[in-house]
DNA sequence: CGCCTTATTGAACCCCATCAATATCTGTGG
DNA sequence: CCACAGATATTGATGGGGTTCAATAAGGCG
């Protein structure tokens, strides 16, 4: 069945309905009946922050894309320290294709709502939607450069530069809904703890709690609590995000 | 090797004859028509260390596939703090398909020849081969992994440990002229001097020269000159990489 | 409330950066 | 071949930014 021909809204399976991979994510370059095909062989989960969505081990045997949440990627040395390597949102995709294995365990940062499904799914799928390919290809090439971003960050920024460089982020990816004010103001979650900010920015979490508060005191940030953050001018947290000095 | 680009050799382009990159590197997937077609707009190019390949706003409008040597990825801050955010060896593509801009900026590293063609023509072999998509999707997904292995290191390793990471990371690229002896024992060049060395591993010059000596005096490495080390035991770099204590 | 998790704050130490001097390497020309 | 100059690398002394260890505070949920 030929996708160009055949777009009645009806034939879309319920899963898909509401969620946003459908359009921004990996399935928009799939076809109605393609869909249909997909989804019988996926499944969907609700995740606890701190639950392991895809283990090392699985993250190349079983893919899935993020609904609703905050996904953080993390690498482990062998004696325990922890680095988070990426964190995710909707509709990104989660997985390592091409690949036997992989040395990164997906973790929902926040409750998480993904939809799951097998490699073989996903491979049967690229047979037939080259253009699936090709998604999965930009996504791969921009998180490439926002790790090649964080290696700046964590091999050349002082622990203040990190921790505004850390904010700026998260300020670009909120969720539209906790931005209120136009402009230059924003309010958002950060969707990690403190020991997840600490795991990302290469710090311990006593640093991180003493750089969030000195941007408290210059009146950069307002924590309305931990999680939640005002930031009244934007600009000015950027800036801090690459100079050295206060 | 692949009977379709073999049973005419006359067909291969002389520029192609010897080149790595149609075997292993993106050219592989081509046939000898495409290769013939491709290589009319390519140019060979020899450039001394340390001269500039694709400058950041080029990297998106001129592509490039490295023939011989060492090629480092750079970003910098505002004020001019720098990192190395990726090498590339032979015959690894380098550009940044799909996107009008990138930040890094790539730097023959040693001595280098690559051949470089404008974004147009591999847009256009693109179109008539999916095949290619694939090996740069492969090759983007590489680099991800690789980089993400950097943030562990630079987000959570020690300086001895970035160093004893780093000469790991050489030994199993290092090219095999240089290898010798066979199993745990190696000798090989690298092909950065200290200074980017620094720069890779968000350490300074001195720290670098510092852990390299203890190294020395260790019987870890044995310094032929300042660029080309033994490893008489590389199970041991190895060890060192991962361990903070001496 | 009371327990547990999470976050903040304080004090002391240490690894690595910084500043400074010396050494070695590389190539060039006398 | 050696002398010299510029680039590159090593080594030393000092200081500071961030870790570590420790105590207190603040949330979240039964």
């Amino acid at each position: 069945m030929n996708a160009r021909t055949d777009i009645h809204n009806s034939e879309i399976p319920v899963l898909c309905r509401s969620c946003e991979a459908r359009h921004r994510g990996i399935c928009g370059v799939l076809s109605p009946d393609q869909l249909v095909r997909l989804s019988k062989q996926t499944t969907k989960h609700d995740l606890a922050a701190g639950r392991e969505i895809l283990a090392p081990e699985a993250s190349a045997q079983r893919f899935a894309n993020i609904l609703k949440g905050v996904v953080k990627l993390t690498k482990l040395t062998s004696d325990g320290r922890q680095q988070i390597v990426g964190l995710q949102f909707a509709p990104d995709f989660l997985g390592r294709p091409f690949s036997q294995q992989s040395d990164v365990s997906v973790e929902a940062s926040t409750d998480v709502k993904v939809c799951s499904f097998p490699r073989k799914a996903l491979v049967a799928m690229m047979a037939e939607a080259p253009e699936l390919e090709h998604r999965l290809h930009e996504q791969a090439l921009r998180e490439l450069d926002e790790a090649r971003s964080w290696m700046l960050t964590l091999g050349r920024k002082t622990a203040p530069e990190r921790v505004a460089t850390f904010l700026s982020f998260l300020a670009e990816h909120a969720d539209p809904e906790v931005q209120e004010k136009p402009g230059d103001s924003i309010t958002f979650e950060i969707p990690l703890k403190r020991a997840d900010i600490a795991d990302f920015l290469g710090l311990t979490i006593e640093t991180v709690s003493r750089q969030i508060t000195k941007l408290r005191h210059k009146g950069i940030v307002i924590l309305h609590n931990d999680r939640v953050v005002e930031v009244p001018s934007l600009s000015k947290l950027r800036s801090l995000a690459e100079q050295e000095h206060d």
